[in-house]
Order: structure tokens, then C-alpha cells, then sequence
DNA sequence: CATTCATAGGGACATATGTCCTTCCATCCT
DNA sequence: AGGATGGAAGGACATATGTCCCTATGAATG
């Protein structure tokens, strides 16, 4: 287990946070599985994924879930609740083990408020957050079901070529389509010769081909 | 015309921009129609829209053209681009005639890096902006075509109950659908009797069914 | 070991949506 | 007036996607 400076060091924070802002943090492990956050909880801190992978998700009226992102590090959680001080917009699960660093709201207010250098960072990670989120907007108007499932595939195997343990459930869930449908475009990714499916795992055989299915985009 | 400083007081600006950044300001008109800026155009400036309803689109690598947003008073156009030092994103095109008051970066580099002011301003202004285009995507995800229409009719309407000009070209590439299945989702209103269309003019009936097909969400 | 449970995998069918094409009408230009 | 043009409107058909259903398999559990 690194001590919080060394994390901050490794993510290039070391000169963002003043001493008293660092003191205040926390270091909080979850096992994987585990529920961070609910929509609607009180948010009273802002906390810094540093190591493991996390899910953001919402459950719309109707009650279909819908997975909007998952996150590994390094990157923000809480940041728009902090912004705009609210509740917590999105419910956050825990993927794989995490560790995250806890920074309360009051340490930023006090140390923090009117801090430049702090706020240009705020901004500049929103504003890419903003421009992720258009283009997955664009994207999903623009390209069919196939077409994600092939960027999504890619997006998610960047060293080695296949999926251990890929979820089917959570992967329909991101890509905005039903269970069923994603089986249909995985076998005909399969009947293709692009990918072949063993236990529940899954093999990228043809990247050229799902770059070209997937239209050269791929889900950030 | 009103002069620069009038529009600044209407909009609750004018504590915000420190003289020297003031006197740089431009007013700028633009006729319906006319086509402001092109993806890929340099931006050197932030630009404020004061009067008149103008649209942000892109065209996608296929072609086809999306419409991501229409802008009314007051609200900045640039501001990404700005933080991000990049040329534009997007295509802008006056819906009517338009009024904007153009700032250089140059000056705001000058007068205002650094202003916690003017950086909190951003900072919340690209936060809604953000929280505006996830819902938009969840929306989407979510909910098949004729919600989207339902709630799209509602929210151009906000004062009459009627649309004098909607340009179904243009409503078919914000919706993200094509033009032959708007008109079906439109005919079905028309038959279901909560919409009237003459000569290209829509009226609303029976706002109530419509908020009910749009599951109670309105576009924003 | 039997049972339960979650997930992978897919068949059958209904519906949503896209593509292509035709018609009609208002407006604008000469 | 006569002809262009662009958008409204919709028919016909193919494809994409959702819903409901069933089965199989492996892990967890008594």
C-alpha cells in the first residue's frame, strides 16, 4: 500500500494540493462488487480514482439501467456534484478492487476557493469530460448497434487481444442495447471469423475488421 | 442597438469582464441563415449570443449531418474550443438573425488567466453544459424516436402552442433520425389527434398525451 | 449430491427504423 | 405564365432492434 503522497506524486498532483488540502485526505479501499454511491446520496467529497476500475450507472424511471461509463485511473469522481453542488447525480460500483483518495468539499472551500491553478485544472478536465460525452452522443446517433459493439470491443482490449471476464449483462447496458441483441451481433461478429467466444470469454481474432465495422471510431 | 454595456447589465455580466477586456469586445450581426464558422476553422475568439437563435451541427465522416444543438440568448459559443486552445469543433449557423458580441482570446489571456471570477464562470458554465449532454445521451439511449419527438415539440413551445417554421430537415438531424421516419412518428401524432400539421405548421392539441408519450422529460 | 441462481446462448415473432422512390405544393426566378 | 427548386407527405420494402421464451452451463449453497 503506497501512502498518499506517492500516489499524488504518480498522477503528477504533487504541486496541485497544498499541505493542508493533502492532510485532509483519505485513503478508502472497496472490494470488487461494492456499492460507492447511490443517485441521491449526499456528496461531501470529491475522491481520486488511483487504482482499479469503477462503474458509473443510472437507473432511469422505467427501471432500465444504464452504464455510462467506467473509469480507471487516473480520474475524478464527484467532481461535477462539487461544481455544482448537488447529490450524487449517477450510483458508482466498484468493478475490480479500488483504492481511492478521499478529499473532503470543506478542505477544497477553505484551502482552495479562488485557487487558479486548481480551477484551470477543474476546467480543463470537465471541459474534456464534456467533449467525451458529446462525441459518445454523436456516436450513438450516428452508428447502429454493430458498430459500438465492434469500438467497444477494440476500446477495451488495448495490450492483449481478449476479454476475460467481459459481462455481457454490463456491456448491453453500456452500449444502450438489450441483452439479446448483443448476442446477436456478437455470433454474427463470430460467424464472421472476427471473434471467437469460449466460457464466457471472449477472442479478438480480425482487429482489421472490427476497425472497419466500427467505422475507425473507438469509444473513449 | 443596444451598445456592448447594455447587454452585459441585461445578462447579469457586467461585474465580470474588467474594462480592458470590454472595450475588445465586438459586436457582431449576422442574417438568418449565414454560416458563422466551419469544423476545423481557427477560434481565436469567445463569443457571446445576445439575440437570435443559432445552431451547432457537425457532419459526420459518412456524411450525414447531426445537429447538436440550437442556442438561444443568453449562452456562449467557443467556449470549449477556448479552454482547450483548438480550432472549432462544430459548424454554427444563424436559425434567425443574430447579434453576438465577439471577445478575443487574446484579451481574455491578457486581463483574465488567473481571474478566479471569470474561471468560476467557465467552470459552471461547461458543468451544465456537461450535465445537459449526459442526459442528453441517457435520453437517447433510453427512449425510442417518438419520445424524443413528443418531448421535442414540447419544448420548442414553450410560450404558444404552436410551431410556425420548424424545418423538419433540421428537426430530423437534431432528433438523430431520418426525415421519412419523423414524418411517420408526426402522422401517428396526427392521427392519435394531439398534433395538427398545416402547410408545414404544427399545432399542439393535447399537450398532456404528449408530455405523457415524452415520459415526462423534456429536452433541455 | 441436489438445488438454486446468474449468466451465456439463441429461436420466434413483433415493432421500430432506414432506404428508396413518388407525388404534391408553395415559392422563387426568368 | 412557365419552369425550376426545395421541402412536406407518404407508400413499399428491407433491416435493426426489442420482447418473450426456452435451454444449457458453471459457480455457489444447502
Amino acid at each position: 500500500m503506497q501512502p498518499i503522497n506517492e500516489y499524488l506524486q504518480q498522477y503528477g498532483l504533487a504541486d496541485l494540493f497544498p499541505a493542508a488540502v493533502v492532510d485532509s485526505m483519505q485513503i478508502e479501499r472497496y472490494a470488487a462488487g461494492h456499492r460507492l454511491f447511490s443517485q441521491g446520496d449526499a456528496a461531501d467529497n470529491l475522491y481520486l480514482l488511483v487504482e482499479g476500475k469503477l462503474k458509473i450507472s443510472m437507473l432511469s424511471p422505467e427501471g432500465k439501467r444504464l452504464i455510462l461509463a467506467f473509469k480507471t485511473p487516473f480520474d475524478i469522481v464527484g467532481d461535477i456534484e462539487y461544481v455544482q453542488k448537488c447529490p450524487f447525480i449517477n450510483t458508482v460500483e466498484a468493478v475490480t478492487d479500488l483504492v481511492l483518495l478521499r478529499v473532503p468539499h470543506k478542505a477544497l472551500d477553505h484551502e482552495m476557493s479562488g485557487n487558479a491553478l486548481f480551477q484551470q485544472f477543474l476546467l480543463e478536465t470537465i471541459t474534456r469530460k464534456f467533449v467525451t460525452k458529446a462525441q459518445e452522443l454523436n456516436f450513438n446517433l450516428l452508428y447502429a448497434v454493430d458498430v459500438r459493439v465492434a469500438s467497444y470491443l477494440l476500446s477495451m482490449t488495448p495490450d492483449k487481444p481478449r476479454l476475460d471476464s467481459p459481462s455481457l449483462v454490463d456491456m448491453a447496458d453500456l452500449i444502450g442495447t438489450s441483452y439479446r441483441h448483443l448476442n446477436r451481433v456478437l455470433q454474427k461478429f463470430e460467424q464472421s471469423g472476427w471473434i471467437q467466444r469460449n466460457n464466457g470469454k471472449i477472442d479478438l481474432l480480425d482487429r482489421g475488421a472490427l476497425l472497419d465495422q466500427a467505422g475507425h471510431n473507438i469509444y473513449e
